[in-house]
DNA sequence: CGTATGACTAGCT
DNA sequence: CAGCTAGCCATAC
C-alpha cells in the first residue's frame, strides 16, 4: 500500500520534537513534494488526532501561526509557548525553535 | 477528467 | 510594514 501524501506529512509531524516547530514548506520538502505546503496544511486540518499529530507545531515560512482547527490562533501559540517554543510578538522565533530534521 | 478549495510561498507595489 | 497577485500541489466532488 502506498502512502498519501497526507500519510506522510502525519508521520513527520509526529517526529517534531518538544520545543520546536516545523514549517509546511519545510514537511513538504520531506513528504516528497518542496511546494506542496498547501497541501501539507490541508492535511493538518483533516487531521482528527492532535494528540499523535503535534500540527500545532507546524508553522508558515514566516513563523506565523495559522488554522488549528482545535481552539483557533490562541490555543496554538498557547500550546507552542508552553512546550518552550521562542515567540516573537505573534510569531515564532524560527532563528531559535525551527526544527532541524537532520540533527 | 476538469473544476474548486485550502492551516502555503515568494515576489511586487 | 501591510496588502495583493501569481504559482504550485494534493484532495474532494
Amino acid at each position: 500500500m502506498k502512502k498519501s501524501f497526507t500519510e506522510k506529512v502525519y508521520e513527520i509531524a509526529k517526529r517534531i520534537p518538544r520545543g520546536k516547530v516545523a514549517t509546511y514548506g519545510q514537511i513538504a520538502r520531506l513528504a516528497g513534494n518542496a511546494r506542496a505546503a498547501r497541501a501539507v496544511g490541508m492535511a493538518m486540518k483533516c487531521n482528527s488526532d492532535t494528540s499523535i499529530i503535534p500540527c500545532h507545531r507546524v508553522v508558515t515560512s514566516d513563523g506565523g501561526l495559522t488554522g488549528y482547527a482545535f481552539g483557533g490562533i490562541p490555543a496554538k501559540k498557547s500550546l507552542l509557548l508552553k512546550e518552550g517554543v521562542h515567540f516573537s510578538g505573534n510569531k515564532v522565533n524560527l532563528a531559535l525553535s525551527k526544527w532541524n530534521h537532520e540533527k
